[in-house]
DNA sequence: TCCATATATGAACATATGTTCATATATGGA
DNA sequence: TCCATATATGAACATATGTTCATATATGGA
């Protein structure tokens, strides 16, 4: 995950053209009028695409438990240091993650409550669905 | 996006030697127990996953400030039908939103004040930082 | 200075994902 | 019954992404 401002996937060639004729014009104005600008949506999409990986949850949701070692977290989820290394990366590039370096040894913990917040939100609504 | 359960891409071969020795094993294992079954966690970086993508984030968005047909979207949005269809349809499967079909018309909705919460939520994260 | 250990990182590569295009399906109207 | 329009959906394909492997870098100890 590059994580530096994605382009979508999918073919190169422009979109044709675009829909139907049965638009509620007055509405698709209000609503384009109203939406947070282009590089907001942006922003709020790689935030939520941030979070959007196994991996990166069960890093995250193990630093809301306190300050931890990468050794830790790859004993923790049972991965490679090295690929707990790149996927901290991310988050750190995110500013998920904060690091302190003390010997060889590098701890990252959560950067605010912020983050432990929305953890927390998630996870509310996906267990109450069941 | 299949959406339905994912497995992570990478190679095939099994993890090899996981990592180092600093280990500090009382937190490993406090931690270990102390985290959410690895189900709930899968949901959790499901729910994130459908919410990190520009186009379905725009959907959304769009949608909080009231019903809109696919036309609507596709018109807003600057789409196509048919992508705004398929991405209509992951966030179905995921809850995200419901339809209501009213003669040859496809009217989506959020699917609960939830789901509003967290993008609000989302939103005030994302620009606070700057 | 030489080593071992903890991290970080680039390249390769298997998968996952999103859009376009071509069609299928449904509905309302003539 | 025939058509046009709104959606839905499968296939193809360009990209994006995450892990493994091989190394590079940093630090503490002998």
């Amino acid at each position: 995950m590059k994580h530096v401002k994605t382009r979508p996937a999918g073919r190169k060639t422009p979109p044709s053209g675009t829909c139907c004729q049965t638009v509620h014009e007055d509405q698709v104005l209000r609503v384009r009028e109203d939406l947070p600008p282009e590089e907001i949506l942006y922003d709020l999409a790689d935030f939520f695409k941030a979070l959007g990986d196994m991996t990166r949850v069960k890093i995250l949701e193990s630093l809301r438990r306190g300050e931890l070692c990468v050794c830790d977290l790859a004993a923790i989820l049972g991965a490679s240091a090295s690929a707990v290394s790149h996927q901290l990366k991310i988050l750190r590039l995110s500013n998920f993650v904060k690091v302190r370096k003390a010997g060889k040894s590098a701890y990252y913990r959560l950067s605010d409550s912020h983050v432990s917040d929305i953890l927390e939100r998630g996870l509310d609504h996906v267990q109450e669905d069941l």
